[in-house]
DNA sequence: TCGAAAGCAAGAGCGGTGCTCTCTTTTTTG
DNA sequence: CAAAAAAGAGAGCACCGCTCTTGCTTTCGA
């Protein structure tokens, strides 16, 4: 189906593309909101019916965009991640926590589409969630490669959440202490907390130099999850 | 202005309450996106053109569903403030935090309206403010009586973040010390961070217990502002 | 090779939206 | 009591997502 053989498969490839393009465009430019099947179309020079044959609804277009804004800002993450990989745990951390943020505050459309609330009467399908666990796997790595080094230092775990560290880990850190599990999950969602009140105007007048804030809160972040 | 003599002025205020009462309704059912004018108006069995006589936008209407859903937040977050003013500072805090939680549970397209994405090419106007700020001022208020009580303990503060610290505490917070400032605001975003992942599916297959989690990960935020 | 099948573009059209304008009615006010 | 202000209703504009039908072109199988 997919790698067909004919110039009529390489032509819905390219066309794919623009419409993508297109649309990343408007999203950039004006929010997912108004995002418009139409618009797209008619910078495009096609009909607006033609735009069906490439996705059947605008849901659709706008969960390619969804899965391109997590690829995007998990690349993001693992490039900064490399690029501090013979720093520090806790300086690699901060530095792929900046990254992330620095992302947002480029493409800040693109980070209220995947992070902010879900669009209009809209639930992401199930073809996300590889792409959206990028910037978490890049996290866990970071823990690992701690633990494999210096080591990790944890507060206790209350006895009622034992039971969900051990699945926890056992989903997605196997080769790490249990208790790990909720602080890098709870850090995890925080750091997005961080990142969503900048973004969306919650500190403004509350927080002006925000970089050196976010540096700060970062870190301690960092030492939540046990990295030192 | 407001309070006029007739019984057209108070026939204006109860349409007014109305419009806002259907539209919340149509909010809670649908989501923000499909709140629609027409709708509301339909509903009320009176013609759209004449419901602008009331709200002169749709942004306008949100607007005043946005106040709304802070003053709520608000209120749940002082009543549970109240309830456990005997409690210790930890307790005091994890509890207002679980009732924002739960709000927000009950809530969530009232919740994404004021915290998720701001909606649809649309920017909050400054009326918002005050009501926005009641959940922060609640938590600063358990810090403060913390501080009158057994004291707070602190994290050190890097240097270049002594000046937004002072700036931070001088405008919220001037009975405080200043390095409790920073942690606070971060506290604050981070709790947000935890609810909107929760609420808005970041924690599918990656929680389950979310009550136990959020206890606890409120809990540790509680320490990461010096409560003890 | 050639005809059938499948893919694609285009146009018209349906029901919906926010918003404006005009016209009429009702209430308030000088 | 008349003038002014406020409110409702309806038509209409430009846009939206989406569907259906109608032709055209490429692809594929007998």
């Amino acid at each position: 189906m997919s790698t067909a053989h004919g110039a009529r498969a390489r032509a819905r490839i390219e066309v794919t593309a623009a419409i993508k393009e297109e649309a990343r465009r408007q999203l950039a430019a004006e929010g997912a909101a108004k995002l418009s099947l139409r618009a797209v179309a008619r910078e495009l020079g096609m009909a607006s019916s033609a735009l069906y044959r490439y996705f059947p609804s605008r849901d659709d277009l706008l969960t390619a965009l969804i899965i391109d804004a997590y690829d995007s800002v998990g690349e993001a993450a693992e490039a900064a991640d490399t690029a501090a990989a013979d720093a520090g745990p806790v300086q690699r951390w901060t530095s792929v926590c900046e990254a992330v943020r620095e992302w947002a505050l480029a493409h800040p459309h693109e980070y209220a589409l995947i992070y902010g609330s879900p669009v209009p009467g809209y639930t992401a399908p199930d073809t996300t969630v590889p792409a959206a666990a990028r910037v978490g796997l890049v996290l866990i790595g970071i823990v690992r490669d701690a633990r494999l080094g210096p080591g990790l230092a944890l507060p206790a775990l209350p006895a009622e959440l034992h039971p969900e560290a051990e699945r926890m880990a056992a989903d997605f850190a196997s080769d790490l202490p249990p208790a790990v599990a909720p602080a890098l999950v709870a850090a995890w969602a925080q750091l997005f907390g961080l990142i969503g009140f900048e973004l969306f105007g919650q500190f403004h007048r509350v927080v002006e130099d925000r970089a050196a804030f976010f540096r700060h809160a970062a870190g301690q972040l960092a030492l939540g999850v046990g990295l030192r």
